[in-house]
DNA sequence: GTCTATATCAAGATAGAC
DNA sequence: GTCTATCTTGATATAGAC
């Protein structure tokens, strides 16, 4: 990477994006984002040979920005047991749905076509799991944790979580207590 | 419902699920289902006229399968605050990944067609808060127990679960412990 | 109530010009 | 590196026979 090329590849997958965040993931298609992006799928064609790898390059750029969102929280956080784990917590549920649509769509796509091409994300899990445990946070602890933030996450996104606004500062303030209470009990 | 003709719907929805399990969500089609069942074309067409309505059909049966799996661990268990939260962390992490990846799938493939049509699971999932709670279990936690199941529950049918089956087994203790702890606690 | 046959259409992919 | 044109496939839907 790092080619003036990349720029195109860039504005495709932005593009892409914006399909999904407008159409829907079922209407992700090489002539919708043709169409949108001037690009012509002969064109797209030569960034992307087919949309299996347009879809992962989707995901690939979703987990980056997940990882940077969480890491610019961790910054602002004070050191200590919890300090991974709740940096999880709120990036994994701040408020630009929109955005996590985005990559929610792209995971959801791959997903249908073959979930095989998901299996990167288990070593992308497994690598949060030992980070949230760095520090000393019990492993089962910060499982349930991550789990937890990510099923809300998924509910949300899929406009399907029945809390309101109050109900949800409340599950979230759980998540930080169990995140703390783990930190006295040891 | 009631009709004969019933057996002939749960019959094609049967075949819908094997394709599934086989092939996965991406390559459920009505020819699929026809070449599987011996209903033609035509003939499915008659009992679902699109492939929506066959995909919410799948998804009913799965509610319908699930909540049944859900009194049916219920019933298994002494009464005590914590029993209707145990009976959901139990069904909802049984060892039948097979059944829940239909049910998962055919959720996918909602979720791409239309988000709109999951929105039934909106109240489907409030009135499995309202049932948690119902004995004195503190909303918070029940929620968040409730999220982490079903997180867990989507990382192992997608097979991006990186937990092994004794970190597995300690996640559920886990969840556990937080449904009694809350007990105590009050 | 179930079938055959067929129409329509859109999508993914290819070949080769510029 | 991007384009046009074209091919192939397969999904959805319709009409009407049995």
């Amino acid at each position: 990477m790092g080619r003036h090329s990349d720029s195109a590849r860039e504005r495709i997958i932005d593009v892409a994006e914006q399909v999904v965040i407008e159409l829907g993931a079922g209407h992700l298609t090489f002539d919708a984002v043709a169409a949108k992006s001037g690009v012509s799928r002969g064109g797209l064609l030569y960034h992307f040979p087919n949309k299996e790898s347009l879809l992962k390059a989707m995901l690939d750029r979703h987990i980056e920005r997940s990882t940077e969102s969480r890491m610019k929280k961790r910054s602002e956080l004070p050191e200590g047991v919890e300090r991974e784990i709740v940096a999880h917590v709120l990036s994994g549920l701040e408020r630009d749905v929109r955005r996590q649509r985005v990559g929610a769509a792209a995971f959801f796509a791959l997903a249908a076509h073959d979930p095989g091409l998901l299996a990167p994300l288990k070593e992308q899990y497994r690598k949060l799991m030992d980070q949230l445990t760095r520090n000393g946070l019990r492993f089962e602890r910060a499982a349930v944790i991550a789990l937890a933030t990510d099923g809300l996450r998924l509910a949300e996104v899929l406009s399907m979580s029945p809390f309101d606004k109050e109900e949800r500062s409340r599950i979230v303030a759980e998540l930080m207590a169990l995140a703390k209470e783990n930190k006295r009990a040891k």
